[in-house]
DNA sequence: CCTATTGTTGAGAATGAGTCTCATGGATAT
DNA sequence: ATATCCATGAGACTCATTCTCAACAATAGG
């Protein structure tokens, strides 16, 4: 599946403009699957002389969020996080309070349950923040 | 039960000193079972008279989350909303993305669910976040 | 009570993530 | 090519929250 397809194809249906900025904002989000914040993708692009202003690094993950190319994480720190959402299933995150590591868990029962719970409610499920804190094995 | 007393207790077994401004702002969050932010808190103090400064607010909340005697929600606007733990068992939230609403659920399952994955990827489980969001009833 | 000690408060400055403005530049269509 | 109009960059700006520091007030000891 040749990546660079993808970005062009989704901004085409949208009507927006196909730019290299945005090309290599994506490229650094796809990259690793880190759970980085938008100062550290800036930083990441410009270490590989990449010149894309930190608006644009903004304003781009604001439309990889809006088309779900990427996932915005928020850990309660005060930043948003973002991770790629290529080739991944649905997952949530356990993360630790000491060293801030993050691992991904996947569990279909919370998943069922959550609907469960949305329909008991009258609600029309759209998305769902679910962050388990605590000690990782190394820290605790 | 005199609440009064928790938390002159509560701030006295930390070696913190108990003033009129904590028990102000305390006395406002347990007034309701709304979720409100800091500036709300704030507001409804300045409204029956009572002299506060923002700082204090802020720094009283603090205390309060660290003891447990308030939860902090955060629902990704930006802001962090707050709600008395007095005589309530543990919830999570159900949020209408159009209105606003905020709802609270209490799922037994969910909750072993989650210590069981805490447990196999070896985290000791300190506190979660779990927010569901979507269109309440009123709104789809 | 009086005093010393030390944590708390208030006012406003500072911080910092994220957003906005606007002139310039570049993508796309004809 | 040319026109159209969205995207970009630089920096100003916003807004919640934190920090600073001088004045103040809660406890402890005498
Ligand atoms: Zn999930
Ligand atoms: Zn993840
Ligand atoms: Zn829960
Ligand atoms: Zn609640």
């Amino acid at each position: 599946m040749e990546q660079h397809h993808t970005l062009a194809h989704v901004l085409r249906q949208e009507q927006l403009r196909y730019t290299n900025q945005r090309q290599a904002v994506w490229d650094e989000i796809k990259s690793t699957d880190a759970h980085r914040d938008a100062e550290e993708i800036y930083m990441a692009l410009r270490q590989d002389n990449i010149s894309v202003s930190r608006a644009t690094v903004y304003r781009t993950i604001e439309v990889l969020v809006k088309y779900k190319l990427i996932n915005k994480i928020d850990i309660g720190d005060g930043r948003s996080r973002y991770e790629h959402a290529n080739n991944t299933e649905h997952h949530d995150h356990l993360i630790c309070t000491n060293c801030g590591k993050i691992l991904e868990f996947v569990d279909e029962s919370v998943e069922e349950l959550q609907c469960d719970i949305a329909k008991k409610y009258g609600f029309k499920l759209d998305y769902h923040i679910h962050q388990l804190f605590g000690l990782c094995k190394k820290c605790k």
